[in-house]
Formats: C-alpha cells, sequence, structure tokens
DNA sequence: TTTTTATATCGTAATATTGCAATATTAATT
DNA sequence: AATTAATATTGCAATATTACGATATAAAAA
C-alpha cells in the first residue's frame, strides 16, 4: 500500500491532515520559521539557509504552498514567499479547541 | 533517498516535527477526534470506528504513542488511551506563537 | 488447563516521500 | 538576441509509510 484510505474519513479530518502533514518535515518547520523571522521573503534565501540542494527546497516549498500554509509572489525574477495567516490561524484554533475540550473533559483515564 | 535529513536541522524543530508528523494523517486525526469525544477509551472501539483493520490501527495507535499525543494503560485484557494533554498543549503553544509573531509583523508582501 | 478476547507484531505488497543532478522555464540584463 | 539569474520540473534511486493477513502474546473466562 502506501495511500491513506482518505475516503471513509470526513472531508474537514482529511482536510486538516493534509495541512498538519504539509508541516511534518523538519525542513518545513524550518522554512516556516525562516519566514516568520525575515522581512523579505526570497526564495533563494530560503534556499541559502536549508542545508538541501535547491531541488529539494523546490519542492517543500511546493508542498507548503499545496497545502495552502504559504504562498508566492513574483517579485522579478525572484519570488517572494509569505506564510499565510489564515493557515496558521486555522491550525492554532484546531488546537485550541482540542485544548479546550479536554479541559471541559477531565475523565482522563490515564 | 526517502529520509529526511534531520542531522542538520535544530533538536527542537526535529521535536515539533516529529508531533505533527504523527497527526498527519487522517486516520490519526479521527482517532485524536474520538478519543475527545469518548469517556471510556478501549482500544477495541477505536479499530471498530474506523475503517481500516485492526493491524493497521493497531500501527497508527503505536505512532501516537511514540510522538507522545497519546498514553496507554492496561485495563485487564484491554488497554485504555488517553489524549496526552501536554503534548497538545505544545502544539497549541507552537501555533499560538506562530500567530502572535505574525501579527507583530505586519510585513507580510504577499 | 483450554478457550476466548484484546492487542501487538511480523511479513509483505503497494505507494509515497525525500533528495539530488540535470534540465527546463522565465524574467531581467547585457 | 544572447546571457545570466532565479526558480521549477523531470527522472531516478533510496527509504518510509500505509495497509492487511497471519500469527504471537497476554489476560480473562470457561
Amino acid at each position: 500500500m502506501g495511500a491513506s484510505k482518505t475516503v471513509d474519513f470526513t472531508n474537514k479530518q482529511n482536510a486538516i491532515a493534509i495541512m498538519i502533514k504539509a508541516l511534518g518535515h523538519p525542513a518545513r518547520i524550518a522554512i516556516i520559521e525562516h519566514l516568520l523571522k525575515v522581512d523579505n521573503c526570497i526564495c533563494g534565501d530560503i534556499v541559502d539557509m536549508l542545508p538541501l540542494a535547491q531541488a529539494t527546497v523546490s519542492q517543500h516549498l511546493k508542498e507548503l504552498r499545496n497545502a495552502g500554509l504559504i504562498k508566492g509572489n513574483i517579485e522579478g525574477k525572484a519570488i517572494c514567499y509569505c506564510i499565510d495567516e489564515k493557515a496558521i490561524e486555522k491550525l492554532e484554533t484546531y488546537f485550541l479547541n482540542i485544548k479546550i475540550k479536554l479541559n471541559n473533559k477531565k475523565k482522563s483515564c490515564c
């Protein structure tokens, strides 16, 4: 196999899993954290930052883009990538809701 | 390849990536959401809930356990799995911090 | 003690991911 | 128009993930 059984889960579950999965790699975490620090978000700088080949970084950027976590803007012959705030908001809300529900529970048996 | 280059990233980046990656699958999202709803968190119930074979569910549970997202408790011949609140807290904090930093930035060029 | 029940592990096939070199593309510069 | 610079895509090898049937293990029930 290797393919996830997406059909039997809800759209919401699949959607959040895709977003989360896109962040489940140290290089992509590093990209997000870099974009957070920096003011000009040029793709080449990300390539220089990371210990990976340009092609590999480009692939990681594509995955983040496909998952909606970053968005790109053409700046002449360079490309500027920024974090999509709405995506981060969604993730934060998701985990906050879990936290709240856990607090309201207080029946954890483990 | 297929293996992530973890050596060149920080421990923090690798650690958060491992936790996030563990949640990056619809079945594991469904497991967490199920544990959130239910009061008795018996493994067999999770197997019954999910459209996956018992062996597959067991594997997903193991991944969540390895990542520290759930913890198990032996209850006679069954096993009770619960969400680890500290793990959820870490994730929530992580995304909240990103959100805060983004708000303090307001220099996003895209 | 044998059987049943609940969960984990093993073995394996199918598919996905990661990473890179080589090449393509696109826009600016000369 | 030709060249340079920045990024994307392609092709491919290595490894990881997903899924499942079969089997192992461990505790309770008979």
